[in-house]
DNA sequence: GCCGTTTTCGGCCCGACTGTTTTCAGTCG
């Protein structure tokens, strides 16, 4: 059992907790728990106690329930627990505005359990004879289930991301095998994914050899069940229901292939019509001549067959027939954004709110990285579980930032600067919760939406219209405020808030993570569109994996066609501050 | 349930907001 499967059972014990009622500082030692074996980065399935004991956050009765777990895949209280409520129960907390209490309610009140007999029981009206069970919760519950329903079976990227690189890692071990490329939604760097393609090539992939490595294939030891074993094809359930599919194929068509698998459909159907007024035929075996098929005219690479089409390769993110291939015909397809274009990150926490790190050891990770500059951004005193700063500690945290920053540009022979910064809450009335005195001393003051994002669509958009036009404000923080697979974006006029950050010089942030896109490709595309500056950040909390996850942001990016020239921390670190919104009294 | 001590037990991030109340419970970050 892995670290992540091992958090994921801490974490549903504390919410079945939550829903028992239990107590309310165990549960947050669960929760605690659950963190702190997600984050490490030894594998705790081997550790022995004295090690588990010493992970802050994991003491006797928490080792206990690790090795349980990994000695029989549960815990006592687990199985308590679940004897008590079916596992289904845990589904219902993913809707918005569900949580440990109302699962109580319904549990205790009608035996609710799942999410399909909530449905049932809100169709019935059975709901309203609840208590603080109004139309307004009962509808927001109705539309949240049709939410769920929409993303359910699909997978974030990130799972189907590590499903990838952990099958890839057992393929390329056999013998034979010297390709493994992820093809699909997953390629295009879509935020989710129905099932995994892989396609393998490699000497063992030839057609009269290919049984054995089929054969490993199959015996993948991650695999739940088999659906199908065909000569060249394996399909198998994961653990977590992800679907994968497996094809092993000669070198000679893996181009053609890897093309017709990569898709999209609307793609290829455009690119199949262009193949026929060519007189051509496109097939995942090859381009071949119409006339007399076994006249293979490109099929081992895909670079080949669009330049037998008379067009340039499209990069994956691209192929979604809009536009792309008249523009690949005219040679004039975008240069599209890299990751190693970006220069600095300046959305990150430390220790001082809800981080969990120094700010010279953001510092020293984000260097590592090959960043120029970065800015630490902790939270203000409005969010308040973060510890978050109240104007004095906010301007301590900017002495201490300044100072590190002297000392590590000495250390590093200046290779990197640290910018002051605060990520201050835009509070109900569209104020930004610190005065402007102490805003004045920021470098970066990101307005982000929190404790906002649940209000009335015309309330939300007029008050993050208000706080744009503090003039403190350089970045609009967390956008749509938009959680994968959680809850839709709430309804927010996107395009009023871009034309006025656009008007006002205000940037936008994209920040992508595993758990949350915080502007989806048509977003982008209009952010473009309207001239807006754009920021890509990461909202780091730590030094670790964190500041890995501009990689997931930067797909977005290419999927809406942006270049390096459209994002401002691209900028060398002497223009990016001067590319923000000029300061009201520009001290420092 | 963990931690840090007072080495045996008390303390453990909390404020904004909504919808349901008729003074507050529940959810969220």
């Amino acid at each position: 059992m892995d670290n992540s499967a091992l958090a994921g059972l801490l974490d549903e014990t504390a919410s079945l907790l939550e829903i028992n009622g239990g107590d309310a500082f165990r549960i947050r030692s669960y929760r605690r728990a659950a963190e702190a074996v997600e984050q490490s980065t030894i594998d705790l399935s081997a550790a022995d106690a004295a090690r588990l004991l010493s992970i802050p956050g994991i003491g006797k009765g928490m080792a206990a329930n690790i090795q349980a777990a990994v000695a029989t895949g549960s815990f006592p209280l687990r199985d308590e627990l679940l004897a008590l409520y079916p596992s289904g129960i845990l589904d219902l907390l993913k809707l918005p505005g569900m949580g440990p209490k109302t699962v109580a309610l319904l549990w205790d009140a009608s035996k609710i359990s799942s999410i399909d007999q909530l449905a049932t029981a809100i169709d019935a009206g059975q709901l309203s004879a609840l208590p603080r069970m109004g139309q307004k919760q009962i509808d927001k519950l109705r539309k949240g289930i049709e939410d769920y329903r929409q993303s359910a079976g699909r997978f974030r990227m990130n799972d189907a991301d590590e499903a990838a690189k952990s099958i890839t890692e057992y393929l390329m071990a056999f013998p034979g095998i010297a390709q493994v490329t992820p093809a699909g939604s997953l390629r295009r760097g879509r935020e989710t994914a129905g099932d995994l393609d892989l396609l393998v090539t490699g000497p063992a992939c030839e057609i009269d050899c290919v049984s054995a490595a089929v054969e490993y294939t199959a015996t993948y030891p991650g695999i739940r069940n088999l659906i199908a074993r065909g000569e060249n094809k394996v399909s198998f359930y994961l653990a977590n229901s992800l679907q994968v599919d497996v094809r092993l194929l000669p070198a000679g068509c893996y181009g053609a292939a890897l093309q017709y698998f990569t898709g999209s459909k609307m793609h290829n159907v455009a690119l199949r019509q262009r193949a026929l007024k060519l007189g051509y035929t496109l097939s995942e075996w090859a381009l071949a001549r119409l006339d007399d098929e076994s006249v293979i005219v490109a099929a081992e690479t895909e670079e080949s067959i669009y330049a037998a089409l008379g067009m340039d390769w499209i990069a994956p993110e691209m192929r979604e027939n809009l536009g792309e291939i008249e523009a690949a015909l005219q040679h004039k397809l975008p240069q599209l954004i890299e990751q190693s274009d970006i220069r600095g990150d300046v959305h990150m926490h430390t220790f001082a709110t809800d981080g969990r790190n120094s700010i010279r050891e953001m510092a020293e990770a984000a260097l590592a990285r090959g960043y120029e500059y970065i800015a630490i951004t902790d939270h203000s005193r409005n969010l308040a579980m973060t510890n978050g700063l109240d104007p004095e500690r906010a301007m301590e945290q900017v002495r201490l930032i300044r100072q590190t920053d002297r000392e590590f540009a000495e250390e590093s022979g200046g290779k990197l600067r640290i910018f002051t910064g605060i990520e201050v809450d835009i509070l109900g009335d569209g104020e930004l919760d610190l005065p402007d005195e102490v805003l004045a001393e920021m470098d970066v003051v990101i307005g982000s939406v929190h404790t906002l994002f649940q209000q009335p669509k015309e309330q939300m958009t007029e008050r993050i219209v208000r706080a744009l036009h503090n003039p403190y404000l350089r970045i609009l923080g967390h956008p749509t405020g938009r959680m994968l697979l959680r809850r839709e974006p709430y309804g927010l006029d996107m395009p009023t808030v871009l034309a006025t950050a656009a008007r006002l010089g205000v940037a936008v942030e994209h920040n992508a993570s595993p758990s949350r896109l915080d502007l989806c490709d048509r977003d982008l595309r209009h952010a473009k569109e309207l001239g807006c500056k754009i920021v890509i950040n990461t909202d780091a909390h730590n030094n670790g994996h964190d500041l890995d996850k501009m990689r997931f942001g930067i797909r977005q990016l290419r999927r809406a066609w942006l270049t390096a020239g459209d994002i401002l921390n691209t900028l060398p670190r002497e223009q990016f501050l001067s590319a923000l919104r000029p300061r009201p009294n520009a001290a420092s």
